[in-house]
DNA sequence: CCGATTGTTCACCTGATAGTTAAGTACTTC
DNA sequence: GAAGTACTTAACTATCAGGTGAACAATCGG
């Protein structure tokens, strides 16, 4: 497994975290909003937030009107990873068969035959 | 986002059970070998295996030889479902234009015009 | 049967982490 | 420049999840 998609998995641990995400398919949003939307304090919210960006799920960009806010966007590339990854997994599928001969043969080969 | 990516993600959020599923790729494994290969005690793995066994990433089943031995398969479904939503997901970026504009608007209306 | 094997459940402990409030930083508004 | 806003960092607390060893259940082999 890409250390990549482990810490993604890592950062999508937490649900708060994941109804981030899911909010930022919406499109980007300040961090107050965010915070508003989850009842949730702005420290606590930050702090996803900073997992989310170092994880490299999120992006963080100021905007010209008002320097003091932040908005947060959804970034691509991990998502991508952890979709090849997802389909590499799904093909256990078509070789179950020669994988349960192995094992078969593993099992036969404990117990002494 | 369904209830059941939740759950999945929720259950990958285990670095051991990660490891777990990458190793079922390889093909079944009884629930001894999975304790040797990470160094783990067997109760702390029957729990991770009890867990992705709820969440339905895994699928447990005997043996005729042995009925004490367990052997554990990877199950599809759980997989395909959070595929599809990381493809969802995934759209998010077709949309980024028109969300920005959404946002930009949002912004605006923040400020007193 | 009796000891060894396979695996799970139980009771307990510890470390990580997410939440809170309070303080700090940077910027805007008047 | 003083007050207010947006957000972060800091310090602390509490909960929870994962690890261990011990006891238990079921099965196998002699």
């Amino acid at each position: 497994m890409p250390a990549n998609v482990d810490r993604t998995l890592s950062a999508l641990a937490d649900p708060t975290r994941r109804r981030v995400v899911d909010m930022l398919r919406g499109g980007p949003r300040r961090a107050g909003e965010l915070a508003d939307a989850f009842h949730i304090s702005p420290p606590a919210l930050s702090r996803h937030l900073r997992v989310l960006r170092s994880t490299g799920l999120v992006n963080e960009e100021r905007i010209e009107d008002d320097a003091r806010v932040r908005v947060y966007s959804l970034r691509r590339e991990r998502f991508l990873e952890l979709s090849r990854w997802l389909a590499e997994v799904e093909t256990f599928w078509t070789d179950q068969l020669s994988s349960f001969r192995a094992h078969a043969e593993r099992t036969r080969g404990n117990r002494r035959s």
